[in-house]
DNA sequence: ATTATTTCTAAACAATCGTTTAGTTTTAAA
DNA sequence: TTTAAAACTAAACGATTGTTTAGAAATAAT
């Protein structure tokens, strides 16, 4: 008697773009050149799509930096999982830490750490739903480090918990040194680091 | 027979304002918010004096910005100049670590390390002179941490290298711990930095 | 082929940026 | 008292910011 067709997307015209790979350009942007410092026309340039079309994908400036840091986070997913199912301890911790910088080697001037870039940049400005990407990231991250910490039936919870603090500062000093200091630096850094775990 | 009266400034109207007193307060803003993130509206604001009167004594923001740098390092020569006249070593290079956060304690969220602040900002400031304030700084201060590591003659020139770089990049965290961190794991920070040294 | 809907281009938007300028007020020296 | 130089106030500068809009082009469904 009756027939419905429901169109969820009525598709008169189809994009020229494939979101994620303008999504991947914005996120080498503002990785390198931070928020405030990569403008809308910057972004439409390295994007290769007008104003218009980014808007319509992603509401805003704002909105497409949460979508970069969501594909930062897919990005090194593969290193967290690593970490997760590796079963050494604090030598899965360490390698985390050469994996962390792994690729930075291969570049001349790396961008260092999207997340800590973003920690350091939004400690100064107001933007709750940044600051909870950025703070939950670490927030598992240091969960993680203490659960491998934990492998060590040796230690006491306090000196877990000391530990896993000193390290997740450690990485501070590690993203710095991406973005500037020579792969044997920077190794020789991680080594040092870790002597006294 | 003749005299001269030569006026080297002729004085036709005193400023309102102390220079030395409103760069204070500039400093204080753009310690706490970064360069970019400081607008001019700002500072007329918080150093209570007008536009064209930043301009007359300053030049411009940049200018303004150099001189707070110049005003930053001179707060804290005190610390530096104890660290250079000490004779302990290792020892006086974690206490200038100490004395580097121990004002910090005393406030609920720290502005953290002026320096090392502008220099996370790196990529979103263009301008070489800032550049060079803050990389001579830090020059100057791995400087004296080689000196002080020197003081210990078993130590070759490589290791000193080595705990040098590790040092000035640990300093780092120091100072991303000193804005969010509690006192207890601050101090735990520096000890654990520096049991392996 | 027509229609309806979406994406595209390109121009304009108001707000803010750092900076400059015009005009008034102050004040030391003549 | 007059004069000239410096410092003040307040408004405006052009450039750039993130954002919006008007209209043309494209395309799936009728």
């Amino acid at each position: 008697m009756f027939s419905f067709v429901v169109y969820l997307s009525a598709m008169a015209r189809k994009k020229k773009y494939d979101e994620a790979e303008v999504v991947e350009k914005a996120m080498n942007l503002f990785w390198r050149n931070g928020y405030v410092n990569t403008s809308m026309q910057m972004l439409e340039k390295e994007m290769g799509i007008n104003k218009f079309s980014i808007y319509a994908s992603f509401e805003n400036k704002h909105g497409l930096f949460l979508k970069c840091l969501e594909r930062y986070k897919t990005k090194v997913r593969g290193i967290l999982e690593k970490l997760k199912n590796a079963n050494n301890g604090v030598a899965d911790i360490k390698q985390f830490f050469y994996d962390s910088v792994s690729s930075d080697f291969k570049v001349d001037h790396s961008k260092g750490c999207f997340i800590t870039n973003t920690y350091n940049e939004f400690s100064q400005i107001e933007d709750q739903l940044i600051k909870e990407q950025v703070n939950s990231f670490m927030t598992d991250l240091k969960g993680l480090i203490i659960e491998k910490l934990k492998m060590d039936k040796t230690k006491d919870e306090e000196t877990i918990l000391r530990e896993a603090n000193y390290l997740l500062l450690a990485k501070h000093g590690l993203a710095a040194a991406s973005r500037v200091n020579t792969k044997k630096e920077i190794e020789d850094y991680i080594e040092m680091t870790f002597k006294n775990i």
